[in-house]
DNA sequence: GCCTGTCTGTGTGTTGACGCACATACAGGG
DNA sequence: CCCTGTATGTGCGTCAACACACAGACAGGC
């Protein structure tokens, strides 16, 4: 198994594709290949995290948890970007967790090698800064949508944040899980899945879920998803 | 009238209080005093900006406008902060609106003063990064409270978060504007606001309202509140 | 004092999402 | 093949927030 990275595959990160060679070449030795499980906790909320991580087949969910027990998703990384911006933007923590949605492969680095990097202030700087602002746009457009669209709507938003993500067009993840991600029921997900599925968007057999027709989902979801997608080409394109 | 800044007064905003000396020497000539009216746009969502502003005593609201008009917030900005992040974060825009939420002072600076100071890499570059973490705690927080709190809760935050970055009791301030603030409507307001006036927490008339019982109205929030001033006092405190 | 515009209060009916309960269906191990 | 655990489907009552309509109530200008 190899433990250090190769540039070819370093570069199916989008973030590591945009440094400069120099940079890419002082990075390389540091990042860690390795693959996550389904459901793994990158960092708990609060906790100190030792490594950044830069995904390219993982998905990584942002998520809060309530007192309550109650959770709700606040943002999505996959190979667009990185987890763990905490790091270089001074704070160490964030009150949220990061957990694997899609199990995958990423690169770990740890956190002084980030910081050494990021002071240096270089290439490498101004996209972690983009990137952060194209994060801050997604969590910004999930709490509009949070608060003016319908559960439907918000499963397709969902949907395809995630296939854009995905090397493939599967998605191995329950109808409770989802659920969990967008702080609603169970059953509220259940009855959307079968509007999109009766649609032919999708189709799905306890918890292995197909994207059959990309165009029918971008049909039933809100604004925000374009918004969202307009914004991260823009900054980081 | 003034047109250049004193030291005593750039302090009141908490960010030009924590630079160092040599810094805020440098920033002073370049911060202009001037008074924001209630409804003043700042910047327009994608609108380029050409100041970046220090609020000492008026509140700025972030806002999402969606296509058919209806209006949520997502972030506010009194004199712990600062409006137009994406200048020093590389974007230069936003997809949000910036608009005068209670009239007050601020300073502003032109945009390539605020690139030059912050490309210099010293403390204001740390303090400018960790207020956008604090700031994108409270977005996040935003996020979670749209989904999963209620009206009633979300306004006794809303005027808590309001209550912190003003220097009275006092909120010049429709039902209806805050209705659009939270992206609810009117009539919510009005039940959510009669009882916490009859609470006795607060009191209110045609557009002026007055908060009376700080302790009454974090009886009846949500977390989020809490979980966002904590943030902010450890990341700026 | 009157008129007008704005702000706040209230009623009625609708709806989307919730909580709970339970039925069905499928997968994998023994 | 059965058993068990997990995933999905569905019904029912409840509730918070919605849309719409309109009634006071107050402020400021004429």
């Amino acid at each position: 198994m190899a433990t250090e990275a190769t540039r070819e595959e370093a570069v199916k990160n989008h973030l590591l594709a945009a440094v400069s060679d120099d940079e890419l070449s002082r990075l390389l030795p540091n990042l860690q290949p390795i693959s996550l499980p389904l459901g793994q906790v990158l960092y708990e909320s609060g906790e100190t995290m030792d490594y950044v991580y830069f995904p390219t087949t993982a998905i990584i969910s942002l998520l809060y948890i309530m007192e309550n027990g109650s959770t709700a998703e606040i943002g999505v990384v996959g190979n667009d970007g990185m987890v763990g911006i905490a790091i270089f933007m001074g704070g160490n923590t964030t009150p949220n967790r990061a957990v694997v949605q899609s199990a995958g492969k990423t690169f770990k680095m740890r956190s002084e090698m980030m910081k050494d990097e990021f002071t240096r202030g270089g290439r490498f700087h101004n996209i972690c800064l983009r990137y952060t602002q194209a994060l801050i746009t997604q969590i910004s457009q999930t709490a509009v949508c949070n608060r003016l669209h319908s559960v439907d709507q918000q499963l397709c938003r969902w949907l395809l944040l995630s296939h854009d993500r995905l090397p493939s067009n599967r998605l191995i993840m329950t109808q409770d899980l989802i659920a969990n991600m967008l702080g609603v029921r169970r059953e509220g997900i259940t009855h959307a899945a079968r509007r999109l599925q009766k649609a032919g968007y999708i189709s799905y057999v306890r918890g292995d879920m197909t994207i059959l027709d990309r165009v029918g989902l971008e049909s039933g979801v809100c604004e925000c998803y374009q918004v969202v997608r307009t914004e991260y080409d823009r900054l980081l394109g």
